[in-house]
RNA sequence: GUGGUUGUAGCUCAGCUGGUUAGAGCGUCGGAUUGUGGUUCCGAAGGUCGCGGGUUCGAGCCCCGUCUCCCACCCCA
């Protein structure tokens, strides 16, 4: 018999971690809550027509394809079989995907339920997603995103939202965050200034990685990408602003002042940090015009968040989008999202260990009966702290007690009822405080009076 | 997808230049203790040495392939 064994990429997840993760996708969900935010699910597969195309090349290569049922080899003649690329056997093989993220799903429908969606829709999903990606700390080829989005409304009002909900939640986690904001049009706006608005994906993806790799590094890959010698120098006292939002902002009006695209960017970006400011943060927001995004849909602000005390790739991410749900034919419709890396903060957590004690709830009293009549009396009883809100259970084999005892040590459930011949007799529990030790004899009603106070 | 690295008991790891029956600690189970856990003592179970092939009289160790883990790219949560 081989050994069981999970795909590349995937984990189990313990009791213990569960308790965790439920603990990070609840608090998410009521803040989503307290925000109005309304939840759907969407399948786990899709098909390719609706998830090819919409993440770039990189994105389709990462897309976990689905064999068609049944005999899938059987429409091909040999010649076929011998002479497709494997790209084109994958179109005829394969209809179906796993989502490789919530957003465009969520695009997906929008444009189908668009007649039964009050406008502007404020929508939460949580859910796995899979990439076919090589795994490494901080990335599986199955994790969880927690996604909210609002779509048909322009209004910027709904990305300073989205900020609160991010600090609200980092707030809760007692986490130390730093977010970072840019907007595509700023970005659009250089590439223009440069004279090189053809290169602005060559331009993104390189001085996103500026933070990692320094500034020599990155002048040498625009290079490498065909970007001009005189191009790149000009692009050089943009990327190397310092200072507070207000003075980057002024010197780079002043830098984008031919720019219209860049000068709304710059307006949009002012205006969302002017609401922040007012209604005030406990993250750190920063102006980062380093920050770029992979996704390519994105067409205003985007946003990352980086956790300050410990090292991690970002662990939320999100911004504008203006036409997602057009390449489903519905234009028009602007986006604005965020997605929280569950994964991710649970690694994180896990790290500075922020649990708080409670969120690990566990069972609070355990019946330990000494043999199957005592059992059988403990059975209403056990109904009875169940049904006050007393989170219990009981040992249901005749064990010895020192078993008994060590499968409450071993589960950390803090109070164990003991019930033999005696207490049968007497009415009454014998209760012990695995904390302290300490062990009295209560009735019932006493002990259950002491565990809802 | 490219390059590198790792894999021995449930976990963390030893294992000499290739040489008899592969070890330790922790954990698990049983007992000391038939009404009491966390400490202590005694004992036991648990391994196709990731998988497949090769070299050799002989392979956990050498060679090839493959899978997995981790790392750097790519990209990203």
């Amino acid at each position: 018999m081989q050994k069981p064994s999970i795909p590349k990429g995937t984990r189990d997840f313990s009791p213990e971690e569960m308790a965790k993760r439920n603990y990070i996708f609840d608090t998410i969900r009521s803040v989503y809550h307290l925000y109005g935010f309304q939840q759907i699910e969407t399948p786990a597969m899709e098909n390719l027509s609706t998830l090819m195309g919409k993440y770039g090349e990189e994105g389709d290569k990462l897309l976990f394809k689905i064999l068609n049922s049944g005999d899938f080899i059987g429409g091909l003649n040999d010649a076929e079989k011998t002479s497709l690329s494997s790209i084109q056997l994958t179109n005829r093989i394969s209809e179906k995907g796993l989502r490789y993220d919530l957003t465009v799903p969520f695009a997906r429908y929008v444009v189908m339920h668009r007649n039964e969606i009050a406008f502007p829709f404020r929508r939460y999903q949580i859910q796995p997603v899979w990439r076919a990606d090589r795994p490494q700390k901080g990335r599986y080829r199955e994790f969880f995103q927690c996604d909210a989005d609002i779509v048909g409304s322009d209004s910027l009002i709904n990305e300073v939202e989205l900020i609160q909900i991010i600090d609200e939640v980092f707030k809760r986690f007692g986490l130390r965050v730093r977010i970072k904001l840019n907007n595509r049009k700023i970005l659009s706006g250089i590439a223009e200034w440069i004279g090189a608005s053809d290169r602005l994906t060559d331009i993104t993806v390189a001085i996103d990685k500026y933070e990692k790799i320094g500034a020599d590094l990155v002048n040498k890959e625009l290079l490498e990408k065909g970007l001009s010698e005189e191009a790149v120098q000009k692009l050089q006292p943009v990327l190397s602003l310092e200072g507070s939002a207000s003075e980057k902002f002024t010197q780079l009006k002043n830098i984008l002042r031919t720019s219209e695209v860049g000068q709304k960017g710059i307006d949009e970006l002012e205006t969302i940090f002017a609401h922040s400011e007012r209604l005030g943060l406990s993250a750190e927001l920063e102006l980062d015009l380093r920050l770029a995004r992979g996704l390519n849909y994105y067409t205003g602000a985007i946003l990352e968040v980086k956790a300050l005390d410990v090292e991690m790739g970002s662990i939320t991410g999100g911004g504008r989008y203006d036409n997602l749900t057009g390449v489903f034919g519905m234009p028009g419709v602007s986006g604005v999202g965020i997605s929280f890396g569950a994964d991710r903060i649970f690694d994180v957590l896990n790290q500075l260990d922020l649990y708080p004690k409670e969120a690990l709830h566990n069972t609070r009293l355990l019946f330990a009966p000494f043999g199957e009549a005592e059992a059988a009396w403990c059975l209403p009883l056990l109904k009875q702290f169940r049904q006050a809100g007393v989170s219990a259970e009981m040992y249901p084999d005749p064990a010895k007690m020192k078993k008994q005892m060590s499968y409450a040590d071993n589960r950390a459930i803090p109070y164990v009822a003991i019930v033999g011949t005696t207490e049968m007799e007497q009415g009454t529990i014998t209760v012990k405080n695995m904390q302290t030790g300490e062990q009295e004899t209560l009735k019932p009603e006493d002990l259950l009076h002491r565990l809802t106070q």
